[in-house]
RNA sequence: GGGGCGGUAGCUCAAUUGGUUAGAGUACCGGACUGUCGAUCCGGUGGUUGCGGGUUCGAGUCCCGUCCGCCUCGCCA
């Protein structure tokens, strides 16, 4: 076999005159009939042409180059020249050509579903998953292969200097109750007995730091079996870190670091110092825990402006338990929304329980709605009696729309902070070139969950409450909500432009404060004992102070490759309902392995309900 | 589990209100051509219109069911 020289995206002029072998899969062929055959050699690296001529190739060479089609794979061996027919500015090896003098054909390639060369003609997803190894070849595709191993070399080298050491922990673990559904795998040697695939390795990196380890990282595969999004898939990995002896801040300046750190490096671009917001601020500001701070469109609240209306809906809305009326100026909104889009918005609310989008629009002082205090269309009756505080309140120019929402104030910063991106892309606000990352710190340690009546760990039961809260939190009676839900943590996400792309807090490391959290989550002592004695003992024999955090590799590198599919950063994805297209994962096993596992299917085609 | 969109040559798409033999580009096969780089020109192969049922003289088109893919709500401590 030709042996390699060069990659294909290397040669440049400066190797004219050199002899080079290149490898490579074809990319296009141009034949002009006997005597002149160009041939584009695409390898990881790049392009470069080959050609074969007349005047220094043998007829027997000719032929075979006649006889090369799309993706063939070849070594070809030859003479770098200066190009004979000028330059071809879109590549960086476009100066130069390989006169081809020999060549071998490594393997010849059945006629391909698609060509990775025909990025503008992709075909549908399902075909590109099926032979996804035809979609990797796609440059692309190779692109964002560079660059997430270039983000796990940057994480190892960064957390390395930080004094972490990489450890790995189990990925056939017990399954523990509260979060996700598990993914069970059984156990031959104790019947009826199951593993989970880990979550998260939470709990062992608590327990790592129990152990003296002092700073742990670990890039690991976790897997949660629940619905995937755009966003979001059933295997995903983490990047999750831990560190001893620090408080809040400590983790937060390590951590902004590791972002500063990768954005340089992949990138090139300077994160500033992040800001910090709150929990509370960042609902009632962006109706979200992730805002998305690259616009405006603030939510604004006129609770007390809207109990002096008439206005049914927000008189019903103020009558609910915690009711609110939130209200969104839109700049120049009355040109840009027509009112095809205001209705859809009513419709699009609605999915997050919320009954519809007040509209009004502010003409002015001196505009069509004087009688009703500068408003006009639809609502403006009702809110004139607060025209001019609302004006005041929302900063209002003439030409902007108002947009409300009312409801009780879990239904309406939903549907408003929904709304509010929305907007933001109806209206092309939002900035692509922009980084906005901040921190979201002091989240309520617990959500009481009305339908099952009991308290949820907004974070996770690990969590420790901030330093100040800890007298609160231990004196708090289980019986009072709104003492208990008053408690915040000492936990912390990072976001970026909207999205959550890691999140952590510092840990509970007194075994009477994460008792007190399970007595709360409603686990008995004994089931405690039973699922978590292992923590609890851990944290009776000497455990340090610590907390940590853990990154979403994939969603880091969908943002630093600019993809909103994280099945573009993952090489073997999986489908929406957890099949792997390409080698039909899952599948049916042998009886004779369920047997060996103890366990017999329950499915029928009818019991699948 | 709910809602929405989609499935027609290998691939990307088209096909008046239901109406003749389901077309085009590209890939592939054959031929022509010495400077291309989306090469060009000529010819050709290629279809269970996802699958099953129904309505109809007649279904790619309408109806029902089902499978697959994507988006989304719920879910994701």
């Amino acid at each position: 076999m030709l042996k390699r020289t060069q990659t294909c995206g290397q040669i440049r002029l400066e190797h004219a005159g050199h002899a080079v072998t290149l490898c490579g899969w074809v990319n296009a062929y141009r034949d002009h009939g006997t005597g002149l055959i160009f041939v584009d050699l695409r390898d990881r690296d790049g392009l470069t042409q080959l050609v074969f001529d007349k005047e220094d190739a043998s007829p027997e060479l000719l032929e075979q180059a006649d006889k090369l089609r799309n993706e063939d794979v070849v070594a070809a061996h030859g003479i770098v020249r200066k190009r004979d027919g000028g330059p071809n500015p879109k590549l960086p090896t476009g100066e130069v050509e390989v006169v081809v003098t020999k060549l071998e054909v490594l393997s010849k390639t059945a006629n391909p579903p698609f060509l990775p060369s025909d990025e503008k003609n992709l075909p549908n997803e399902e075909v590109r998953l099926r032979h996804r190894y035809v979609d990797l070849r796609r440059p692309r595709m190779q692109e964002i292969l560079k660059t997430r191993h270039r983000v796990t070399k940057l994480t190892r080298d960064y957390f390395d200097e930080q004094g972490f050491l990489e450890i790995e922990t189990p990925n056939l673990c017990r399954s523990t109750p509260e979060g996700a559904r598990d993914f069970l795998v059984p156990s031959r040697h104790q019947p009826g007995q199951w593993y989970a695939l880990p979550q998260s390795p939470q709990l062992f990196k608590q327990l790592l730091m129990v152990a003296g380890c002092d700073r742990y990282m670990q890039i690991c595969r976790c897997f949660r079996d629940e619905d995937p999004r755009a966003d979001r898939q059933a295997e995903f990995t983490q990047i999750d870190c831990e560190m001893s002896f620090v408080e809040r801040e400590d983790v937060m300046r390590t951590m902004e670091g590791f972002v500063r750190t990768v954005w340089q490096g992949v990138l090139g671009v300077d994160v500033p110092a992040m800001d910090r917001i709150t929990y509370r601020e960042s609902m009632d500001r962006y109706g979200v825990d992730r805002p998305d701070r690259r616009f405006g469109l603030e939510l604004v609240s006129i609770t007390d402006l809207a109990a002096e209306t008439d206005f049914n809906v927000f008189s019903q809305a103020l009558a609910k338990r915690k009711g609110v009326v939130k209200a969104i100026r839109v700049p120049g909104g009355a040109e840009k929304l027509t009112r095809k889009l205001t209705d859809g918005y009513t419709e699009f609310v609605k999915q997050f329980g919320a009954g519809g989008v007040p509209v009004a629009k502010y003409t002015g002082p001196g505009g069509a709605g004087a009688e009703t205090g500068g408003f006009e269309t639809g609502i403006a009756r009702f809110i004139a009696p607060i025209a001019d505080k609302l004006v005041e309140r929302l900063g209002l120019e003439p030409g902007d729309t108002v947009l409300f929402g009312a409801d009780s104030y879990a239904v309406c910063t939903k549907a408003l902070g929904e709304l509010r991106l929305k907007l933001a892309k109806d209206l092309g606000l939002i900035d692509e070139n922009k980084w906005d990352f901040l921190w979201v710190i002091d989240f309520p340690m617990f959500e009481y969950d009305e339908a099952e009546r009991r308290y949820f760990a907004l974070h996770h039961p690990f969590t420790a409450p901030n330093p100040d809260q800890l007298d609160a939190f231990m004196a708090a009676d289980k019986n009072d909500p709104d003492a208990v839900e008053a408690v915040v943590s000492a936990g912390y996400d990072v976001i970026c432009n909207g999205s959550e792309i890691g999140g952590g807090s510092i840990r509970i490391h007194r075994q009477d404060v994460q008792s007190k959290v399970f007595d709360l989550l409603g686990l008995s002592e004994a089931e405690a004992k039973e699922k978590f004695s292992f923590l609890l003992d851990a944290l009776r024999f000497g455990a340090p102070p610590h907390g940590g955090i853990a990154f979403g590799l994939d969603r880091l590198v969908m943002h630093l490759v600019k993809t909103d599919n994280i099945r573009d950063v993952i090489a073997f994805p999986k489908t929406h309902t957890g099949m792997d297209l390409m080698s039909n994962a899952p599948g049916a096993v042998d009886k004779a392995q369920l047997r060996d596992l103890y366990v017999r299917s329950t499915y029928t085609p009818e019991a699948k309900s």
